[in-house]
DNA sequence: AGTATAACCTGTCTGC
DNA sequence: TGCAGACAGGTTATAC
């Protein structure tokens, strides 16, 4: 579900709404959740911890509780709330009567325990790749990357090499770069690869602007919708004219998820 | 090397 | 109304 502008958007109001907190007791419902530590571990390192901070990394949320930090993924429905759930699959008690539950009814969400000082060397942070709005996003590290016959489309999702686009802001800067998802990452002009470069923060920046994209299930923290969906181009939008040239928007799969683009727009050469 | 498919899960929508 | 099938914002293992 939560693609970079979704995670950022609750990351924020995560942070407004627990930083200084005391964590006073944790719950774990569904402990297929966790990685890396049971949920003795997770109580001894982080009950009685006040929360320093919420980081993010790509899609991931950082809770920073000092010595440990808690690394949580939302993958498809994941949604952390101070509202309460039906089924929370866990809950975080904190002081002055701060709560935060977590949903998540396809269960496919991740959390994992690491040391704070060494978070980003070890599952799941390390291997992530380069990442807008942070000072490894270059064109040169851009371009070095498109240097592999895979299509861009799926270059764009695997985030060993660019880290927290996900299907709709790839699809999107795609349209607004003018590249056809299908073509391979080394066959894009150098003017086509910095027009892409540069969509990827523009879309982005403009979707964390709206708080994010709700098609289906995506809310922000209080329960609320983002704002993005009202400015999609191509995503979800099969059969409907272009923005641009009235052309109907497409449909194809690639590695079993669905590309929309505008088959005029985006040329295959 | 690169792609397709299935798997992990549940909920929702569409078409017959 | 009922039911099968498709599909979903993510990631990963396995097979061609």
């Amino acid at each position: 579900m939560p693609e970079l502008p979704e995670v950022e958007t609750l990351r924020r109001a995560l942070e407004r709404e627990l930083i200084g907190r005391r964590l006073q007791s944790l719950d774990i419902y569904e402990p297929r959740l966790l990685q890396n530590a049971s949920e003795e571990e997770l109580q001894r390192a982080l009950v009685g911890q006040t929360l320093q901070s919420v980081g993010r990394r790509a899609k991931f949320l950082l809770f920073d509780f000092g010595p440990h930090t808690a690394v949580l993924h939302l993958r498809m429905t994941g949604w952390p709330t101070l509202t309460p759930v039906q089924t929370p699959r866990f809950v975080f008690r904190f002081d002055q009567k701060k709560t935060l539950y977590f949903s998540d009814p396809r269960r496919l969400a991740t959390l994992h325990l690491v040391p704070t000082a060494h978070a980003h060397t070890l599952p799941p942070l390390n291997g992530l790749g380069i990442e807008p709005f942070q000072p490894t996003y270059t064109l040169k590290n851009f371009l070095a990357l498109l240097q592999t016959d895979q299509e861009i489309k799926r270059l764009l999702l695997d985030q060993r090499k660019i880290a927290g686009i996900g299907n709709i802001y790839a699809c999107e800067a795609l349209f607004a770069s003018r590249i056809h998802p299908q073509r391979p990452a080394k066959s894009l002009s150098r003017a086509e690869a910095r027009r892409l470069f540069a969509q990827i923060e523009k879309i982005l920046a403009r979707a964390i602007a709206e708080q994010g994209t709700t098609v289906k299930t995506y809310r922000r923290l209080a329960g609320e919708s983002g704002n993005f969906q009202n400015f999609l181009a191509v995503y979800d939008r099969a059969g409907e004219p272009c923005v641009r040239c009235q052309t109907p928007i497409e449909r194809l799969t690639q590695g079993g998820r669905g590309t929309y683009f505008c088959p005029t727009c985006q040329h295959r050469v």
